[in-house]
DNA sequence: GTTGAGCGTT
């Protein structure tokens, strides 16, 4: 490509340095587009969860916004962008829209928000034995401040390989959640303790995209939702299927898109909630209108290095829960007594689809008859046991029309594909693989416990 | 001095 493009500078890539804050000691530098403009996808993949940028104008000394139109932001003067440095702006934390800001509603959701976007300490289990407290605050400062860590030790002090973390902020937790860490050369797993027990699901994360285009990528959709919120996630059936699925961060923020259209690409598409539709007659997971789609193309596998060895006797732990973007503090929801196939398809909603059902008999429809013998007290996703090559049991592929694992081909193998690259250290982001494919591309390493004995 | 699934009173 030696196209000379509208760019100002006259180099083929103008670079504009971009910082978290006005602190620019890690600043980055972020190619633009030739037409001089900046991709926010760009910029995101520097700085996931980033909206929009801003910067201090010199002689006012106030902010400036940048304008961002289609996915795009554009320099702030026909000189270009200049040697300004700008500074990323991330989604509020209590984001809402601003349609509802109506006095009473604010201060209810903004209570209900507290409510449930609480942090709560974390569990970090398999820490390298010369952890400090100093290392692990340090490691974990990457997602945000950490205001507690705790090493557990024996009556003689020493260290028994765990310890736990308390985040700030809920997104600071929940970037920390939906990583995988690698601390010192050891997998370290970092979950919801089992003393937080009894959650259950809150909102669903995940909203439902449809009338897409078949020019409609993951990226584009992963661009255009971002302004509303952070996305962890995007998923968009291949071979086309007119609809996609993109997960946010933020439950609210999914649920106040839902039941709205959307310009992408020129086509207006609608945005409503990922859950299947419920039947009354049959509430059957094949004949759910797009129910079974929950179950296709997921990642496989948790967190914990989709390491499912449950056999057919999966259950909801709290491994499990606080992956789903599940409030471990916050109380039940007004849905609470839902029937376990609701459970299972919140589950899914949440961007976890798929792992409710292990490699035994436990597909989809084992959960109209509610929940599976054995209660909570199984460990399941402790093994290092994958699906295997062939991902789940053939019988979830009789959905009519539906692809499922082995037809697509996608989500199959494990583990792997969570987050194989890192936050907020430009380094990677949330899907390390490229083309916001995170969530169908699935050969993994296997899992989390990859750790070699230490000497 | 060793170890590697777990669940916090230091």
């Amino acid at each position: 490509m030696t196209s000379k493009g509208g760019n100002y500078n006259g180099d083929l890539f103008e670079y504009i340095k971009v910082s978290e804050d006005e602190d620019d000691s890690n600043a980055v530098e972020i190619p633009c587009e030739l037409d001089g403009t900046l991709l926010l996808s760009t910029l995101v993949a520097q700085f996931p969860g980033a909206c929009g940028l801003k910067y201090r104008h010199p002689d006012s000394k106030s902010i400036r916004g940048i304008r961002l139109s289609d996915g795009k932001l554009h320099p702030p003067s026909e000189a270009g962008w200049g040697k300004h440095l700008y500074i990323c702006v991330f989604p509020k934390e209590n984001k809402r829209k601003m349609e509802d800001v109506s006095p009473e509603n604010s201060a209810a959701k903004t209570k209900r928000l507290e409510k449930k976007l609480t942090c709560s300490d974390l569990i970090c289990l398999g820490l390298p034995w010369k952890s400090t407290e100093e290392s692990i605050k340090q490691y974990f400062e990457q997602f945000g401040e950490v205001v507690m860590v705790q090493l557990k030790r024996d009556k003689n002090g020493s260290f028994k390989g765990f310890g736990f973390i308390r985040f700030a902020t809920y997104a600071s937790q929940m970037r920390a959640l939906a990583q995988r860490h690698n601390i010192d050369g050891r997998w370290v797993d970092v979950r919801i303790p089992n003393s937080k027990e009894g959650v259950v699901p809150q909102m669903p994360c995940k909203v439902f995209v449809g009338r897409c285009t078949e020019d409609m990528t993951a990226d584009d959709l992963r661009e255009y939702f971002s302004k509303f919120g952070e996305v962890t996630d995007v998923f968009v059936p291949r071979p086309f299927r007119a609809f996609g699925f993109v997960t946010f961060l933020d439950p609210e923020v999914a649920q106040s898109l839902c039941g709205e259209d959307h310009v992408i690409k020129g086509a207006s598409v609608s945005v409503s909630s990922a859950a299947p539709k419920i039947k009354t007659k049959s509430q059957n997971w094949k004949d759910d209108s797009y129910g079974p789609n929950n179950w296709e193309g997921n990642r496989s596998g948790g967190p914990s290095g989709g390491s499912s060895n449950n056999g057919g006797n999966s259950n909801i732990d709290s491994l499990n829960m606080q992956n789903l973007g599940i409030n471990p503090n916050g109380g039940p929801p007004a849905n609470f007594n839902l029937p376990i196939s609701l459970v299972a398809a919140a589950l899914n909603q949440a961007g976890w689809g798929g792992f409710l059902g292990g490699p035994g008999n436990s597909g989809p429809n084992n959960w109209q008859g509610g929940p599976p013998q054995g209660g909570n007290s199984g460990k399941n996703w402790n093994g290092n046991q994958n699906w295997g090559q062939n991902g789940p049991p053939q019988s979830w592929n009789q959905g009519g029309g539906n692809q499922g694992w082995n037809g697509s081909g996608k989500g199959g193998n494990g583990g792997g594909n969570w987050n194989q690259g890192s936050w907020p250290n430009g380094q990677g982001n949330w899907n390390g693989n490229g083309s916001g494919g995170g969530s169908s591309s699935g050969s993994g390493s296997g899992g989390w416990n990859n750790n070699k004995p230490q000497t």
